[in-house]
DNA sequence: CAAAATTAAATTGCACGCAAATTAATTTTG
DNA sequence: CAAAATTAATTTGCGTGCAATTTAATTTTG
């Protein structure tokens, strides 16, 4: 034991820095977890995850422009351009300049598009089944999730002032 | 209401796709918060999430191998070695091979990488903040994240014989 | 109303993350 | 013990994500 690191910072112990301890790895494994039991299922479509967020969003809302699906997603035009360009290749939407606003581009499900959503209905059932849990527990990890982004976001807004 | 999609098939509501109601999508925007919330931080120390990752595996246990880095990040060596690269340049850790086995690569924190740990507990005690968790909740949401991420891999395992 | 500021997409550059192929070293086996 | 199989890293190729820049269109202002 001759680091006795931060003794003085916080009285935190070594085991702190465990990553098994880090919410964020938690949420960072479980990401990739998700990622993984969707490529199967999603292969056989030629779709990508966030593609697939593309689609799930779209299918809530069709007709949505590029910055509206970023606020959607929370992605931003750099992801979602490039995206969207191989979804239209995959005839999974299309794109066309608003003609009121030709600065966006509202981005609309092709008939193949649309067709895609009932096998969305699959998928969500094969994903309910591999995360063993009761809707309930879904529901309230889902929530927890959620009040989690939303204060780290607050930080970063809040952050561009303060200390 | 012209596409009534799926309704013989899981009895499952239109609104069951919405983006609001996946936890994987929960998930997926837990783990962007939180690489935005640790991107000023780190970006001090020249260092990216996943980097900061392997370092906070070293700092538990030094002079791993490539492939058991990867085993404890979820990791395999496509992602680890330019990423090792990276962090080797950086002046971080230092990469030799095993003598006693010529394939494996041996990485080990430099002097700096050691001392960087002191920061990691400020950093550690920023992010917990910015969460707003008490130790508890933070508790239980990784330990359900755990199990979930578990539970999942467990399915990728089995899914290579069954249906 | 014309110049300046703002906004929306697209583009560029860099770092993951993963699949697949490659290279080199070790282990298994015939 | 030599050939075959296995293993560890690296490399290559592709699709995100994000910062920063660019381009084009719209809005604001002087």
């Amino acid at each position: 034991m001759t680091t006795k690191a931060a003794k003085s910072e916080d009285a935190l112990p070594d085991e702190a820095l465990a990553l098994g301890q880090q919410l964020c790895f938690a949420v960072y494994s479980a990401t990739h977890a998700f990622n993984r039991a969707y490529k199967p299922l999603l292969d056989r479509f030629g779709l990508t995850y966030p593609q697939y967020l593309v689609l799930l969003a779209l299918w809530q809302q069709d007709g949505m422009t590029v910055k509206r699906i970023g606020v959607e997603l929370g992605l931003d035009s750099g992801t979602l351009s490039p995206l969207l360009k191989r979804l239209e290749a995959a005839g999974y939407v299309g794109r066309m300049r608003d003609p009121a606003d030709e600065r966006q581009v509202i981005v609309s499900l092709t008939e193949n598009g649309r067709r895609l959503k009932t096998e969305a209905f699959k998928i969500l059932a094969e994903i309910g089944r591999a995360t063993g849990c009761g809707l309930e527990e879904v529901g309230e990890l889902r929530d927890a999730l959620h009040r989690l982004t939303q204060r780290l976001a607050d930080r970063q807004v809040e952050g561009l002032e303060a200390d």
